[in-house]
DNA sequence: CTAGGGTTAG
């Protein structure tokens, strides 16, 4: 304890005050001549008045004065060393505070929290952690600071098991008293995953102050226990501002906009307290969720009437929400008027994205192309801006330029990217996604995992897909479920989906109405149509979801395939929003199946109310009336529908086969036994094309194939397919002749190959079957190239494995 | 002289 000198007892206390009430105030130049006086009065060589001094520096942000001040001082207690300490650490620089730390005599258990409170500021944690044990090892006793402090550690990292063994020397040193100490506790229970935990420990809880309930609230909302949140919160007698935020933060994650925009109002209509930064923050995103563009400027005015600062954070939320809820015009005037320099790449994303939404691509791109550091969010919303706009190729593009360029793409930017593959059905791009998400350690992101179950799917390959769902079964969520039911259900393993369904059931998972649409589509593949009736009411009654469009259609459908046609057409009737065209499509499909004309033309017509020029749906009718052997109608309706100036026929190719009509669609071609299609198509080519329609993509590319392959065989395969590498040839193509060239066993050549195409495609990988006879000399010395070019090789067959140039 | 609970953009 530092007694002040006892001859001048009064000067210095009041020198003291002087001290402490200038620092309230921030004002460092009365601090100044304060100092000034002191050393006019000798009263320099009173330690405590020194410190003091230190104290007042280092608060005002004043840090070479504090460090003067200690350099002086001709006598330094432990009070001045863990002052100085403190400087260096508030301002971030811990490897000062460490020598200082090092030079001190004897450290107390202040110095050592001093320096985990340092690294926690710097986010440091785990050297934060490693302070703590070492001053355990140094068998110096810790106090309820250094507790909150280590634990708050152990929270951001979510570290449950140093947690514990922080809890035992809390028991240990008698600390368990401290309201603080235990609310730090029940946070950290709370915030690594131990909700039991969290409520043993506050059940036992003598006496619980608002802190300790606000962790209560917060444990409920990140559990998305909402109710029980607002429930403890209206049972609280005191709130103080961080109750409020919380309330008003888990509100907004949890979609619960109106009810934080009304416990906003409460805040300031009910509580004297005022609104903080992350008050400002959290309604404002609830704004811009709900598109409330009055609310939002309501909420602006706010600000701007308290005099809040409105730079970082705050700005970036006012910039957000405005972008948010078409007012992108005040948004560009906020960052005109703030500035380049003030500005962050969260301000000038939010306006990017703005544009986005409003389909303004150009003035995106070139808020994109002026920004100086663009972080990971830039791009991927750059690149997700492109894909909302359906322009696939430009994302695609962009997306290349930064795995080479940019920084590295995370699990929104790989997601995403997956979704495109799932869309282009393209199983090598896919995988190319997939090989960089293991690349840049982002394999076992849930949403990654989820797009790539799609992806695979999509694709075709349902064995990746089981594979990779049975991979996350430890992080499964409700999207994940979905995922996988959705492609079983594709697949045709209707059984297995139900079975999936159930499984998650059990698990107590909250199915979605995403989920329930894999679910019905489950049943409709495998003719389940009782079980889809249970599901649908199911869904409706337990689970409270509202059927959608796309429910209603399945259900269509459901009826429609097992020849209750009649009965999907009733059920048309009954529903209380309008059918669409896949509604239409779908019994149209069924009265094929069934040949029910009467109904079939009904459902044409209707169909071809919505969408006039659906060539789906007059060849469907035009193939019904086939199948029932009304040639004049099939002919009628084709003459209709080119009279309706309907050209497309894409997708259609019409086969003669024993004078009867068959309508080949991708799908057939896809699935039936391939070569017997093939042949068949092949020999009615040139009938087809007589008869004046456009021949079936699929049925194009395996002659493209064929063709590809046999000259290979016959001619000299490298120049081929060099030839075809110069060629602007789109990339899954490319991997089709790579293919046909392993089926020649020409490895060279492939190799070859490969380094052509390096020069367009950033990324490469080859995929299936057994390409070990690329490991030899010429395909090790190709692949470290490669490597060293940012190739990555995916070999499913030994599990997912990336080479990287290292191993 | 040191703590702890609420944190924005995709």
């Amino acid at each position: 304890m530092n007694v002040p000198n006892p001859d001048m007892p009064t000067l210095s206390y009041h020198t003291a005050c002087l001290l402490q009430e200038s620092l309230k105030c921030k004002d460092l130049f009365a601090g100044k001549s304060i100092h000034g006086r002191i050393v006019k009065s000798g009263l320099h060589f009173s330690v405590f008045l020194m410190n003091n001094l230190m104290n007042f520096y280092s608060k005002t942000g004043s840090f070479s004065y504090a460090h003067s001040v200690f350099d002086e001082m001709p006598v330094k207690t432990i009070h001045s060393w863990n002052t100085l300490l403190s400087a260096y650490s508030k301002q971030g620089k811990m490897a000062e505070a460490n020598e200082i730390f090092n030079r001190i005599p004897n450290p107390d258990s202040v110095s050592w929290s001093t320096l985990i409170v340092g690294y926690n500021q710097m986010g440091r944690f785990k050297s934060a952690i490693k302070v703590f044990s070492e001053m355990i090892k140094e068998r110096v006793t810790p106090s309820e600071y250094t507790m909150t402090s280590v634990l708050a550690s152990c929270a951001a990292i979510e570290a449950l098991y140093i947690g514990r063994k922080v809890h035992s020397f809390v028991v240990k040193f008698g600390l368990s008293n401290f309201v603080s100490v235990t609310n730090s506790l029940l946070n950290m229970y709370a915030k690594s995953g131990d909700p039991m935990m969290t409520m043993v420990i506050f059940d036992r809880m003598g006496y619980r102050d608002t802190s300790s309930l606000n962790v209560m609230v917060s444990l409920h909302m990140q559990y998305g226990q909402v109710d029980l949140a607002r429930e403890k919160f209206e049972r609280m007698n005191e709130r103080d501002i961080v109750t409020w935020n919380s309330m008003i933060a888990g509100y907004n994650q949890h979609g619960y906009d109106l009810d934080a925009l009304a416990t906003f109002g409460n805040m300031l209509r009910d509580s004297l307290l005022f609104p903080d930064k992350f008050t400002f923050i959290n309604a404002l995103s609830a704004c811009a969720n709900l598109e409330m563009l009055k609310v939002g400027k309501q909420i602006h005015a706010c600000i701007v009437s308290m005099q809040f600062d409105i730079n970082g954070p705050v700005g970036n939320a006012l910039i957000s929400m405005y972008a948010k809820s078409g007012g992108v015009h005040i948004a560009q005037k906020i960052v005109e008027h703030a500035g380049m320099s003030n500005l962050d790449v969260i301000a000038f994303t939010s306006l990017l994205d703005g544009y986005i939404k409003l389909g303004d691509i150009e003035p995106a791109r070139q808020i994109f192309d002026s920004l100086r550091d663009r972080d990971v969010v830039a791009w991927t919303a750059m690149i997700v801006g492109y894909l909302q706009n359906g322009l696939n190729t430009d994302a695609l593009k962009l997306f290349r330029l930064m795995v080479r360029d940019g920084p590295k793409p995370n699990s929104f930017t790989l997601a995403a990217m997956l979704s495109v593959s799932s869309s282009f059905t393209s199983l090598s791009h896919g995988k190319q996604i997939h090989a960089i998400a293991i690349r840049t350690g982002q394999a076992s992101s849930v949403s990654v995992n989820n797009a790539l179950i799609t992806m695979y799917a999509r694709t075709g390959s349902i064995k990746y897909a089981r594979l990779v769902f049975s991979r996350i079964h430890r992080f499964r969520d409700t999207v994940s479920w979905t995922s996988m039911i959705m492609a079983l259900a594709q697949h045709g393993f209707g059984e297995e989906a139900l079975e999936l369904f159930e499984n998650l059931l059990a698990a107590g998972v909250k199915p979605d109405h995403i989920t329930y649409v894999g679910v019905l589509s489950a049943c409709t593949h495998v003719g389940l149509v009782e079980q889809g009736r249970r599901y649908y009411n199911m869904m409706k009654n337990v689970h409270k979801i509202e059927p959608t469009l796309s429910h209603y259609s399945l259900m269509v459908d459901l009826l429609g395939r097992a020849g209750l046609v009649q009965e999907a057409y009733d059920f048309i009737k009954k529903m209380p929003i309008e059918p669409d065209v896949i509604t239409w499509g779908s019994l149209l499909s069924s009265c094929k199946v069934y040949k029910n004309v009467e109904l079939g033309r009904v459902a044409a017509e209707r169909l071809l109310h919505i969408d006039p020029e659906n060539s789906g749906a007059y060849s469907a009718l035009a193939n019904l009336y086939a199948v029932c052997g009304k040639w004049e109608d099939a002919a009628k309706t084709r003459k209709l529908m080119k009279d309706g100036g309907v050209k497309k026929e894409q997708g259609i190719s019409w086969v003669q086969i024993k004078n009867k009509v068959h309508v080949f669609g991708a799908d057939d071609v896809l699935h039936e036994q391939k070569d017997e299609v093939y042949k068949k198509i092949s020999k009615i080519w040139e009938d087809i094309k007589k008869m004046g329609f456009v021949p079936d993509t699929a049925a194009v590319m395996h002659d493209l194939e064929e063709e590809v392959k046999e000259q290979m065989l016959r001619h000299h395969s490298e120049k081929l397919a060099i030839a075809f590498a110069l060629m602007n040839t789109p990339q899954n193509t490319t991997l089709r002749i790579m293919k046909n060239l392993r089926v020649c066993n020409d490895c060279h050549s492939a190799i070859k190959f490969i380094s052509k195409l390096s020069g367009r495609e950033i990324i490469l990988s080859i995929v299936e079957g057994k390409m070990q006879y690329l490991f030899d000399e010429n395909g090790k010395r190709c692949l470290d190239d490669f490597a060293r070019n940012g190739v990555v090789w995916t070999l499913p067959s030994r599990g997912f494995e990336c080479y990287n140039g290292t191993k």
